[in-house]
DNA sequence: CCTATCACCCGCCTCCTTTGAGTGCTAATA
DNA sequence: TATTAGCACTCAAAGGAGGCGGGTGATAGG
């Protein structure tokens, strides 16, 4: 089926740009007479007749003109749909936002969110990084009260997160201490997840007094760094869904509305997309979730310093500018990615 | 005008009370048959008339049955709502959410706004504790780079806030220790305005060596607090807002949404309620801006200790049912900031 | 002062018609 | 043989017409 002849290529692109254009179903008059293409609506016809055999477009009703199917979406944008880079006004807005972030990982995602949403007015996400996967500068331990502690954890980038532990049993100020000691002097520059690993070592082969030393730390390791673990989610412009016309329908857009408000389900719906390069489009049914069929997701992984840290991307009706949208999601994805290299300098 | 018979005011109270449930204008045939009073629909329509006369129900157009002016509901929520307490499933589902709260004063405002949220089925916002309000328990300072250090705040209640400060010169570790310590011993147990206050006292007077040391002290708490006034807000559940068959109008939802999304013109329409005891209901045109004049607000500051450290409330379509929202609204102002004032055990 | 009755009003629902965009098919044409 | 022009047909959407129903005001009588 992917052996279509130039002519009907040519349709498919054309129907594909006008219809996500416009929203209504295009006819074959509108084929002919819009672009230079010197034939005539029958002949347009037919080409049309035989796509739709080819299960790649599709007639709302009997006497209506054609609209895509997702499998005539994935043909355009696995075959038909030209690279751009994006508009420079584009690269000047994240440019501009970049550089005044403030200090803060929060605000970061938050902002780059934001743009996704903003750029692309769609709804916009951006997967919290997996710290794991982020530099070991520092840990800051301070008491709270006897048996709860608190960890400061400062990336390598500057970015700073804090949590609370609560301990078993009491612990003396100063063994925190030695073991605020023992963790910078020992596995600055690491990522977490080799400190971990690190640390699960030294605890198997160690003797003697310091096995103590490294039993403890581990405990706070692993108790104050969980957290960091669970995947949050940023989603900014989720109502601009709410603006196209096929959500009118209020049924259909209340469920989607609970999918976009439940962060579990959002991260299922990016499970596909986890740790492979480059931008990665689910149309309509591809995507697992029933709620979600008449959207496609745009998504794109981002890197520090090639390694995977987190995802990002545009959720939006299956009727969007793929083209607008992979070049945007490209983008950001390695602007974010670089934002978060370079940290606080 | 608000000497209304107790005729009148009977039929106004019913009036609201069938409108508010069904939201379909309200003829005088119902108000004559659904309750016991003995009387034809015919003078139910007098009193109606007479009601109309005093702009306290209108009719959306001729020939229809009447509904509430904002003056009417304004009159409704001042003489003749009855207070009620919030029901027992209410009360246990706040205390079973309180119980589980995690560590942190995000998930805390973050948990409270969807209690709000679900609970009226509207929509529900906190905005974040003023922190000069809290407590000072303790500060804990680390250097980050050369100019850069990690200020960590701890409140009373076992809160913690972290926040980077640029400095304008280079400051070395022994020093930064020197006005921890400084701070933590001499400022424990206050406010942070009063902190600012004593510590402001402090540079004014003090000479010899010792200005220097409060110098820089102020400095670091002025800039490292700054961000904590930077009042945010936290909002959940807007698109219960957009159930309501009063919001169809998609042109309307989505300005009215624009306002829910941008925190300043929310913290803008919360502006009237600060800091004043008890329920605050705003309604329809009350509000000053013209996007929500179709909703009512019922706000509530909460307290720590007697002050004033927030608001939080839900926002909903003028036709609500007043008289729980405003109970819901009274009763959790008053747990969160028993919440906030027991923090973490 | 209250009530029964009556004429009247008007939004909404339903049904019907018209309109227009679009199709498939077929015969004519290059 | 591929393309085009023409024609009959289909269906959604838009536009009325008409009836229903819930509502009102006014007036006269208890």
């Amino acid at each position: 089926m992917n052996e279509l002849t130039d002519r009907q290529n040519e349709v498919l692109g054309i129907l594909v740009g006008i219809y996500t254009r416009n929203g209504k179903p295009v006819g074959s008059q509108r084929i002919a007479e819009g672009e230079r293409m010197g034939l005539s609506s029958a002949t347009i016809r037919n080409v049309m007749h035989s796509l739709e055999e080819c299960g790649l477009i599709e007639q709302p009703h009997l006497s209506a003109g054609r609209i895509p199917t997702d499998r005539g979406y994935r043909y355009y944008v696995d075959h038909l749909m030209k690279e751009t880079s994006v508009p420079p006004h584009v690269a000047s807005m994240v440019a501009r936002e970049y550089r005044s972030r403030g200090d803060n990982l929060e605000n970061l995602v938050e902002k780059t969110s934001e743009i996704l949403s903003e750029l692309s007015v769609q709804a916009g996400f951006v997967v919290f990084p997996h710290f794991e996967s982020l530099a070991f500068n520092r840990i800051q331990l301070a008491p709270l009260s006897s048996k709860r502690i608190l960890v400061v954890w400062i990336a390598g980038n500057g970015f700073v997160e804090n949590h609370t532990v609560e301990l078993e049993e009491s612990m003396p100020d100063e063994e925190l201490n030695r073991i605020s000691v023992f963790l910078n002097r020992e596995f600055q520059g690491l990522y977490l997840d080799e400190l971990k690993h690190h640390l699960d070592e030294k605890v198997r082969t160690a003797v003697g007094p310091s096995l103590s030393l490294y039993q403890r730390a581990l405990g706070i390791v692993s108790k104050g760094f969980p957290a960091l673990a669970a995947r949050r989610i940023s989603i900014k412009g989720s109502h601009h869904l709410l603006d196209q016309p096929e959500f009118l329908d209020s049924e259909r857009s209340h469920r989607l509305f609970r999918v976009l408000k439940t962060p579990d389900s959002l991260l299922r719906l990016l499970g596909c997309t986890v740790d492979t390069e480059g931008v990665h489009v689910h149309i309509g049914v591809e995507n697992q979730d029933d709620d979600v069929c008449d959207c496609s997701l745009v998504a794109a992984s981002y890197h520090v310093r090639d390694r995977y840290v987190g995802n990002l991307g545009i959720l939006g009706p299956k009727r969007m500018r793929y083209d607008q949208a992979v070049s945007l999601v490209d983008y950001v994805s390695r602007r974010f990615g670089e934002a978060l290299e370079h940290g606080i300098e």
